[in-house]
DNA sequence: ATACGTGCAAAGGTTTTGCGGTTCC
DNA sequence: GGAACCGCAAAACCTTTGCACGTAT
């Protein structure tokens, strides 16, 4: 029932999908762009910024606005977590076993479900247990 | 603990938190400035923006990034559930009840959470019934 | 009186888009 | 060969910021 995004296929396409699935870190265009010159020196960011929309808008990353100055990517489509730590500013993937229990609640409420995000703001692990050594 | 944000009391302030504070609509910097405007109408937008981000610093209303393209901001700070309809593009409360024990989940994990965003991606109640409808 | 907040306008940063050339099918 | 896609640069947008003036305390 999807219609068909892709009419065509292209290696920078390619190379677009491969650094965002081959990173944990939550990439911004930026670094995408920056990585994908590496293997691509002629790639345009304008071509970075068409190819991970139509990669989000066919499911294949998700588009995450958890960190609110930036859109970030993600190579895992299945339902996780993800927090932001509010010290060093990193995105951290967080596996969720009850999201469907969540779901439920909302579909039987009338509502269509796609996609769903969990996100917690707090502290990584890291800072975490740095922020208890010097508490106050 | 938390230090004082907001060193005066202004008319412009209260007036945008009461903007979001009286709606359900969960509006952006341009809706709420349109109306600050009817009532003061010599509001700046940089006031706005000011403020309400100073506001959702103090915990006091919260910056939703759930419509990737603008932030939007919810007088309500309980923990609690949006969705943004894919087809008309409104953004719905949901009431949820086990987000606490997602939320154990994480925290047994080792990271300190200060806030927890529930977002999904689908359809309204009403938009849901209209596919039904006309369904393929 | 004084320093905090506002209004205005310019600047900053991210994302989109128009266009001519290139490439995939 | 022709449509789809790219590279480049300009434009569009949202948001922040500097500065002079106004205003709450």
């Amino acid at each position: 029932m999807k219609e068909a995004i892709f009419k065509r296929k292209t290696n920078q396409r390619e190379v677009i999908l491969d650094i965002v699935r081959n990173t944990k870190c939550h990439p911004c265009v930026d670094n995408i762009y920056d990585e994908a010159r590496e293997i691509m020196p002629r790639i345009s960011k304008g071509t970075v910024y068409r190819n991970i929309k139509l990669l989000s808008q066919a499911g294949m990353v998700l588009e995450l606005s958890i960190d609110h100055n930036v859109l970030r990517y993600d190579g895992s489509t299945h339902t996780h977590g993800h927090l932001l730590c509010e010290n060093c500013g990193a995105v951290t993937d967080i596996e969720l076993t009850s999201v469907s229990e969540l779901e439920q609640q909302v579909k039987q409420q009338g509502y269509k479900i796609n996609n769903t995000i969990v996100e917690f703001y707090g502290l990584c692990t890291k800072c975490n247990i740095k922020k208890d050594n010097h508490s106050n």
